[in-house]
DNA sequence: TATATTAATGCAATCTTGTTGCAAAAGAGA
DNA sequence: TCTCTTTTGCAACAAGATTGCATTAATATA
């Protein structure tokens, strides 16, 4: 599924970046960058088995954390507590995601504002809602 | 931190259940009652080391579940995607959690509405909000 | 182009979280 | 107290993720 351009477009980003230019990393975000939804580690290991990418399992763990670290992708952990990984470069990330409990695919709604929540796009279900907010408790923020 | 009565309203909340009473079913619900947060597995098994209570991992899980499976518990995955278990009888539970990144902790917010998601509680300072939606996707939606 | 330097990789080992099967122990009613 | 069933503890297992370290590869410099 990911079209040579893809890989393309990854060198490009990857020149932006401070660090190597390598196999893993470029095989890495071209998988996300073709992906239309977040991908788990096994699902890019597989597509990038089925590419031709022969890298380790630890690589491709530290590709992903290196490409979250440089801003080049999004690290989310989904409602079955896997972390998946998704790479849309200049759209801020809103942190609204759909997980399928069918397919098990998770999808990133870019534009959804929390006021809006219940005004899906057409054709998805929704069966529950968790909303997860992230930052410093009372007690905390008083401590510093 | 878990007082008697906690043990004690433990065991009047399981005695309305049509399974056994446990030293691990009122242990477990009493820690759970005198929290203040969702616990992880690990906190409630340290927590239950402190009080005297020396069961299994495994029936730490079994009791966590089997509560859950009463209605007694809620089961929340967290942004660190780990299990987190808490039990506040009688209110319906609205998904809305608030993980410290500091602390580490995960407060239930109980009557927070998805529009008023932005009203957050005095002392809570937020950066980050991740809204989880689950069901189905169009193409799963359209396949049954 | 060749070389040196530093970053990235591969491998093996380890850890954490969570689950399963089964025999032994314990709760609850008769 | 006795019996029946539910829980428990132990051991083994499994997936997901991380760490240390020697080897390899990418880049800057000569």
């Amino acid at each position: 599924m990911t079209l040579p351009q893809h890989d393309q477009a990854a060198r490009v980003l990857l020149q932006q970046s401070n660090g190597r230019i390598t196999p893993a990393r470029i095989g890495v975000l071209g998988i996300l960058l073709a992906a239309n939804a977040a991908l788990s580690h096994q699902e890019i290991e597989q597509l990038a088995l089925q590419q031709g990418y022969t890298f380790d399992r630890v690589t491709l763990y530290r590709a992903l954390d290196w490409l979250v670290e440089q801003g080049m992708a999004h690290k989310i952990s989904g409602a079955d507590r896997t972390w998946r990984y998704n790479a849309q470069a200049g759209i801020p990330h809103q942190h609204a995601h759909f997980h399928c409990k069918q397919c098990e695919q998770v999808f990133c709604l870019e534009n959804l504002q929390p006021a809006f929540l219940f005004a899906l796009p057409p054709g998805y279900q929704l069966e529950q809602v968790d909303v997860t907010l992230q930052g410093r408790c009372p007690a905390c923020t008083q401590q510093s």
